[in-house]
RNA sequence: GGGCGAGUAGCUCAGUUGGUUAGAGCGCCUGCCUUACACGCAGGAAGUCGGGGGUUCGAGUCCCUCCUCGCCCACCA
């Protein structure tokens, strides 16, 4: 209405239509495009890069980047600078495999730089899909800021990373046993296991004594005995004590084994003897370390027995446990077998029972460092802050350093060289970043130094966390790539946005690096948003997306679907549901009742144009303090609601400030105060001469209040209404660039609420009656009589103008009533008019 | 076994520091195509707030205890 060039609203609101052209609105104006030279404060965020290869993006996803999103729109509008990157995880195992099945080629038959390039092929293709998704949903990122985890840029930030650790002795080399996948071949980090809950026999197995007594020991793993070096019993088992200093022989394979003592034994388990292997577990690591225990590893990287299992050499574990199993009982030395319940430790990615191995592996401190750690945490503002618990009991509980050595082929490289005879540890020079040594030649000085000797290349590549943990650092130009946007004075970003699933891989491992690297936080804030779940409750399964679309292409998991089916707006009005950090159904009537609210704010706008064509804000403004009760009440009502969503925003529960904004929008602005008003315009006569002038005033400036508060939501819809009514005139390019309405006590108003409470009790009844007596819509109304307390006379009386126009009615009486109104004590009767209403 | 979170209408969830008769959306029932909107409007039915105990003038809200569900961690002889 402010607009006088405002076009006609179309009747309908062509969601597709609309925000097709209001994408390319703000793509034009490079509007998300952050200036490095605003005087604003800055805020950042660091947003989860997705896995690109995987391509399985369903609504959960969605879900958690809009969520990101509602707080990073409210900021621009709060002033600030917004540095919005958007990464992609090309990295780690789901890549390697997927670039392997997709092209049929595999390590043996191509190099790292061409097995990369193909790998960032992909990424280009999957992040396109990506982008157009993020793009539709409207999210406001800057797309110039865009990283990929093996791209350059990348490379060169985790390895200048590793040099920077190596340099501050805050990395080690060994090769003490370490967590294994035989799946995979590779090492893994405690962090990338998993539990799982299995039936298991335990079996009581005889060893011989010296004497050639039966000595029992409980095993679930006997494919292990010629890997025992060793029986304990606890120092005060009398029952063993006999034994100290003697050795067993082992059944079958008839090593010798020595019999020690420990107090972790537990005397109460199974016969209080308990078999030590190289290794069968984390208490087996703990005592070959005590006991300087002799190694006798009978596994393979692969999984099989090697010699050492002598006729079950080659077997696979499970094969060669049956099998000795068999050969025991037929010797007789099985003498007890029972089924247990038992949790052991997986492999998160390839679901293999973990295995230790001895392989020279690259550490990062982090065991001697808990406390730091703990501080660290502490320093970190947490939205929900409970989530904050969750990172101090892994820290807690962490049982060893980080190994980010990986035995894998595609991933980021080591920096380093060995020189073969001595092992001595050759470094890339920082400014030879990225390298990969299995391709490049060790720096100039190396191979002076070391000239005639041979130089082998670090052929292990790093742990994919060894990267995504420096998201802050890659987003900012921590190694200072050329021709990147992005300053290392930002450190530390404004706020990291992530899921629970992934705090003590992502969240802690960037915590670490920050610390170390630039002894510092690597975010001010961090919320942790839930999960998108399906209509059962539990997550949204791969399997679940690709069964889900139906005849006419539909698929109701699949983001890109539903926008558009319903929306972008609607969608991200179905994601601003949950409260943060709580998980979020995914229905789609839920969606469908956002994009009623969407038609519903069009129908609004349209409205409000109709209303003001002929009103201009800059002349026709009438003060608050003029206008009748409704208009004060509605204004007043109107900024406890801007106090509310700014309050939400600011404890970055956006859940709260849509519940409110959707109250006051549906049930205070449009079902009583539209509805009041209308009369007015209906029948200027009847009222004082300022009273449409008072509306259109309200009108406008509510609405352009609500707009505002939408926008971080609903941005197309807003702006779209926005863009006709009063973008020309306030001279914005858009609305997302606007101020944001913070609250104003001059426009509280307690006296127009309080009479506003019996207007509105008065219109209660008289809908009530209404009701009740079934009166038809058209159905002239010549009078109404209210028969109510005498004490409320004077209040409704003093506000006759209001009460005429919420009832509809010229005439409003009191006196006395028969229709019931469902309030105590009220009561009222009216006269009907001869016509019906035309 | 330790921890975190949750249990409120048929379903999904709000309910700030304890304060009249516990709310919303969806669903259900009754009317209404009323000059923004039938993707709408008006009205209605529906809850012993997981169980038990306690503090208080007053408890969905605070304390104790038990039960159920989800998640994280530990438990591998």
């Amino acid at each position: 209405m402010t607009n006088p060039s405002a076009a006609e609203f179309p009747e309908t609101y062509e969601h597709t239509e609309v925000e097709t052209r209001i994408a390319a609105l703000w793509e034009d104006a490079r509007l998300y495009d952050y200036d490095p030279h605003s005087p604003n404060p800055v805020y950042s965020i660091d947003t989860p890069p997705p896995y690109v290869s995987a391509a399985h993006l369903h609504v959960g996803h969605a879900m958690s980047y809009a969520q990101a999103e509602f707080v990073v729109r409210y900021r621009r509008m709060r002033g600030h600078s917004i540095f919005y990157p958007m990464g992609f995880d090309d990295n780690g195992l789901p890549t390697e495999r997927f670039v392997e099945r997709t092209y049929k080629i595999n390590k043996h038959n191509v190099t790292r730089s061409e097995f990369r390039r193909i790998c960032l092929e992909e990424t280009a293709k999957g992040a396109k899909v990506y982008e157009r998704i993020w793009r539709a949903l409207g999210l406001s990122v800057d797309w110039r800021l865009r990283y990929s985890t093996i791209d350059p840029h990348s490379r060169k930030t985790a390895q200048k990373s590793f040099l920077d650790l190596h340099r501050k002795g805050l990395l080690y080399r060994t090769d003490e046993p370490v967590l294994w996948d035989t799946a995979d071949e590779t090492a893994l980090a405690q962090a990338d296991l998993d539990t799982l809950e299995r039936k298991s026999k335990l079996l009581d197995i005889a060893f011989a004594g010296e004497d050639g007594s039966d000595l029992i020991i409980s095993t679930t793993r006997p494919e292990l005995i010629p890997a025992c070096v060793g029986l304990f019993f606890h120092p005060k088992d009398e029952r063993y004590a006999h034994l100290r200093g003697k050795h067993a022989k082992a059944p079958i394979f008839g090593q010798p084994v020595p019999i020690l003592e420990s107090e972790e034994v537990d005397p109460e388990f199974g016969t209080g003897l308990m078999m030590v292997c190289t290794f069968g577990d984390a208490e087996d690591v703990r005592k070959w370390r005590e006991h300087k225990l002799e190694t006798r590893l009978v596994l393979t990287r692969n999984g099989r027995l090697n010699e050492l299992g002598g006729k079950y050499a080659g077997l696979q574990a499970p094969q060669a446990r049956a099998a000795i199993i068999e050969e025991l009982k037929t010797q007789g030395l099985v003498r007890g077998e029972r089924a247990i319940e038992q949790v052991v430790s997986i492999a998160e990615r390839s679901g293999q029972p973990i295995e230790f191995q001895m392989v020279p592996q690259w550490f990062i401190r982090v065991l001697d460092a808990k406390e730091k750690f703990l501080a660290r945490s502490a320093q970190l503002e947490w939205h929900p802050p409970h989530m904050k618990t969750r990172l101090d009991q892994w820290i807690e509980g962490l049982r060893y350093d980080w190994n980010i050595s990986r035995q894998r082929f595609y991933g980021v490289p080591f920096p380093v060289w060995y020189v073969e005879d001595t092992g001595e540890v050759i470094l890339a020079d920082e400014k030879d970043l990225p390298v990969d040594p299995t391709e490049d030649d060790p720096p100039a000085w190396a191979r002076e130094k070391f000239a005639g000797k041979t130089i082998v290349p670090e052929s292990d590549v790093m742990d994919t966390w060894m990267t995504s943990s420096l998201s802050p650092e890659i987003n900012t130009n921590w190694a200072e790539t050329p021709g990147r946007i992005g300053d290392p004075s930002m450190l530390p970003m404004s706020l990291r946005v992530q899921a629970f699933e992934i705090i003590r891989t992502w969240l802690f491992y960037t915590l670490v690096k920050s610390h170390y690297q630039r002894n510092d936080i690597p975010w001010k804030t961090v919320m942790i948003s839930g999960w998108g779940l399906n209509e059962q409750g539990k997550k949204i399964a791969k399997r679940d997306l690709e069964a889900s679309t139906d005849a006419s292409g539909f698929n109701r998991y699949d983001p890109y679907s539903i926008i558009q089916r319903y929306g972008a707006d609607a969608l991200r009005y179905w994601a601003a549901g949950s409260r943060l950090g709580n998980d979020l159904r995914y229905n789609e009537k839920d969606v469908k009742s956002g994009r009623k609210f969407v038609v519903k704010l069009w129908n609004v706008g349209k409205l409000c144009a109709t209303y003001g064509a002929d009103f201009d804000p800059t002349k026709d403004i009438v003060p608050l303090a003029e206008r009748p009760p409704e208009d004060r009440w509605l204004m007043s009502r109107l900024d406890h609601v801007v106090e509310h969503v700014t309050e939400s925003f600011e404890s970055y529960d956006y859940a709260l400030g849509r519940d409110a904004l959707e109250k006051f929008f549906w049930s205070v602005y449009c079902d009583n105060y539209l509805e009041i008003i209308k009369h007015r315009f209906w029948h200027p006569e009847a009222y004082d001469s300022q009273s449409t002038a008072s509306a259109q005033s309200t009108l406008s400036e509510s609405l352009r209040v609500m707009l505002s508060l939408i926008a971080p939501y609903l941005p197309f819809v807003t702006e779209e209404i926005y863009q006709r009514m009063f973008a020309a005139g306030e001279g914005a390019k858009s609305i997302h660039v606007t101020t944001w309405p913070l609250a104003d006590s001059s426009r509280r108003d307690p006296e127009a609420e309080v009479s506003m409470q019996l207007v509105l009790q008065a219109l209660e009844g008289w809908r009530f009656a209404r009701s009740n007596a079934k009166l038809p819509a058209r159905q002239a109304i010549e009078r109404i009589v209210l028969d109510v307390p005498e004490e409320a006379r004077p209040g409704l009386a003093a506000v006759d103008a209001t009460l005429r126009s919420a009832l509809r009615v010229q005439n409003v009486e009191f006196g006395e009533g028969e229709l019931d109104t469902g309030h105590e004590g009220w009561k009222l009767s009216v006269a009907l008019g001869a016509e019906p209403v035309t």
